[in-house]
DNA sequence: GTCTATACGTGGATAGAC
DNA sequence: GTCTATCCACGTATAGAC
């Protein structure tokens, strides 16, 4: 089991264990711990400021001290999804796998941090389309978790020999796969189960498709086109 | 260009040329008209349904009669988009054409009814990731739109001999990948150019994929991993 | 059934005193 | 950093006019 950053959420009496806070630090810990936990048992939109406040025993303004808004709990929530995925996939890289194995292990272990908040994932797709929301996963306040998302498939690629243009693509094309894999979850009733299955068969497609692209025959049909994907996914800051 | 429904809402002022509509069907147009342009000119969220109102010279009341919220006036948005889509297309259809151009005929043409609305498609994908949601693109109260929507490439891939299961998953694929141009059209800021050449550039791609995936000797390879994929997007009555 | 006018409860977010 | 008081908008409800 993972014992990172995210259980200072899921058990909020074990500070004793983590370096000393501030004050400042304890109270937003303390509010983020509990709001998702409001969150995960009654989902977000029912859940209020006020709930949380009271939950907590203070004002409702000095939980807004600490988050700018309801929304801005949950993005600290998936700021720290990232963080401990992130650590996760690098450790793991650090021993011998082979490829199958390393991506296997960079999706799962994203699906297992976010295993039992299907409601709060929802949140975080919201403002997907509002490009000038602070919170949308496209947008320039959240670039550096996007960052952060297609590094870990630059790690788990590291070891490969990929055609030049493919090198660039595949991480942005993983991440965005895994933003799938979240929606599929989303909507998923079986606990992740049927989430899981997906993955594997679309792992399984994505790396026969990587072998037929790496092909001589096929390879120069394919490269034009990837180099003109390539090019506008730049131009939106999408391709990292 | 397209006389079709959608320009009962650019044009409020022709209701003499359409067929006679009850009291209430003229106020629901109104409505519906008066706020998309508020919504285009202000934005969504800055837009109240007291403005609403207030700019159709009518009580709170009366707006929340025919709209149940915000919203759904969105939604009555989008159903008019879907509508006018399927009709362009199916025109389209009825004269001969090659695969290419008909893909791209049903790409470009969604591209062009939504061209000047990047903010409300925002509004479309807000709840995406709320099952529950009567909005959620993936929820059980849309899945006409979702019918409509793949319907549109089963008729462009009438004509082609396709392997048994890319029959079946093609137009869930394509309009996936249509969800995504329109993912990447709310980001883009050149009015539409950049993602035409995207658009044109994954078709290409997609077409070579679907020229590989039909020949005899990868096929063998593809097929069990498609099957897969399709049983459990079924499962999620994501395919249509 | 359609529309007006008005008022109310709820919840997100803010201002300003301490 | 914290709390109290307040604002604003959404959505709902109601009573009455046509």
């Amino acid at each position: 089991m993972n014992m990172f950053k995210l259980n200072a959420f899921k058990n909020t009496d074990q500070s004793q264990l983590d370096p000393p806070k501030s004050k400042a630090e304890l109270t937003r810990a303390q509010i983020l711990g509990t709001a998702l936990g409001l969150f995960r048992e009654k989902g977000f939109d029912i859940t209020t400021m006020r709930d949380i406040a009271a939950a907590c025993g203070m004002a409702v303004g000095t939980a807004y001290h600490h988050f700018d808004s309801k929304e801005a709990i949950v993005a600290a929530y998936y700021e720290a999804v990232q963080l401990e995925h992130s650590s996760l996939v690098i450790e793991f890289n650090q021993k011998k796998h082979n490829l199958k194995q390393k991506l296997e292990q960079a999706f799962f272990s994203k699906l297992e941090i976010v295993q039992h908040d299907q409601k709060l994932l929802g949140v975080i797709m919201r403002y997907i389309g509002d490009a000038e929301h602070p919170l949308s996963i496209f947008g320039a306040h959240t670039s550096h978790l996007r960052q952060a998302g297609t590094d870990v498939f630059k790690v788990a690629l590291a070891d490969e020999k990929l055609p030049e243009h493919l090198n660039e693509l595949a991480p942005t094309a993983f991440w965005a796969l895994q933003m799938g894999m979240l929606l599929y979850f989303l909507h998923d009733q079986s606990g992740g189960e049927k989430t899981k299955k997906l993955v594997t068969a679309a792992l399984e497609l994505a790396l026969q498709l990587l072998k037929l692209t790496a092909q001589p025959l096929i390879q120069p049909l394919v490269t034009p086109v990837l180099r003109k994907i390539l090019s506008l996914l730049k131009a939106h800051a999408l391709l990292m």
